[in-house]
DNA sequence: ACTTCTAATAGCACTAGGTACTAAGAGCGA
DNA sequence: TCGCTCTTAGTACCTAGTGCTATTAGAAGT
């Protein structure tokens, strides 16, 4: 690796662990072509755990927050629900959502979280999507707070129609009509 | 904690292990009121590695499955790709799709393969969705997997129709027209 | 040229949570 | 009593560190 100085080391040894924590020091000591000693210092200096911290980290972070991310009932923080009428919900766009290169959200994001709105929205024990109708009206970037709105227009028998808005602020990023079944 | 046998003793060792799997070797003897010396013949006895070991296999296990899961190209296994033409992708139905009540898998991951599917068959740099219009033909369950196919319909300067076709064998579960854009 | 400062390096003692191995005592059946 | 299992104890060693001190290399100031 080619030669550096302290500051700019520091910088990349912070994004290095950061895309792969399960780097030793050692390792991280021959990449960057200096002592042990030295990585040591830095993470010192940035506060960077030792590798079997990094772990835990990441060990406990997947055995609670991964099962709720993915597995919950609803894609997102919900912040109001009113049964077979509204509901809100908070989606914040981060890496993990977001296409590596450009920074902007994948599409099937906002649809997860507009799908598991609409289908959270309906008072049934078991709600399923029947068909979806979504637009994308802007690029989403890394960081923006998705606030996604579900409407209840028609509800007739097993079948309801669900109109979904998200908005970043008050620009609206995406747009869909969901018809979904109640078994 | 009450006295037992050793076969009794390892049995639960097995399940507390596997239901904790942070505990040292010390506070296992704790709860078990044996010595850390038996824990470890009896880890030794069970094939059950160390802490740092199993740590590191939580840890791992996340690392590769959230981000192969949640921030690969294509969702699913890409299997073919014909560019701006035909892919096909596989993706198994896993606990972490299905709703844990009815194990029927929530909608959004289908639009997710599908979705993926349709974007990552357009060469270019950036891809993105404009619109989509999804049917879901019928519930898809726990460990059925899901066979996409994504057909380019229409592909003229920066607009792209797609046709996406989802099948468990050869019945259809999923199908979407895909509008998507490139930049 | 000499001092001063910083960055980098080296060495040592220590830690947690182990592995691998040896040794020894308790309890029990034949 | 012998033989056997189970349990406990102890030692040497390992990894991936922390924390501290001492030393060296190079650049900057005067």
């Amino acid at each position: 690796m080619a030669a550096r100085n302290k500051k700019q080391r520091q910088q990349e040894l912070t994004a290095l662990i950061d895309s792969e924590p399960f780097l030793t020091d050692e390792e991280l000591a021959d990449r960057f072509e200096v002592s042990v000693q030295t990585i040591r210092l830095d993470r010192l200096a940035l506060g960077i755990p030792e590798l079997r911290e990094r772990i835990k980290a990441v060990a406990e972070q997947n055995y609670t927050e991964v099962r709720s991310l993915e597995s919950s009932e609803v894609i997102g923080e919900l912040i109001d629900l009113d049964l077979n009428k509204l509901a809100i919900s908070i989606l914040e766009i981060g890496p993990e959502h977001v296409f590596s290169r450009t920074k902007i959200a994948r599409g099937h994001h906002l649809f997860a979280q507009a799908n598991s709105l609409a289908v959270g929205i309906i008072d049934a024990e078991t709600v399923l999507t029947g068909t979806a109708e979504v637009r994308y009206k802007r690029p989403v970037k890394l960081g923006e707070r998705l606030v996604c709105k579900a409407v209840v227009k028609e509800l007739r028998g097993e079948r309801a129609h669900v109109d979904v808005t998200t908005k970043v602020r008050d620009d609206l990023v995406f747009e869909g009509q969901f018809v979904v079944f109640t078994m």
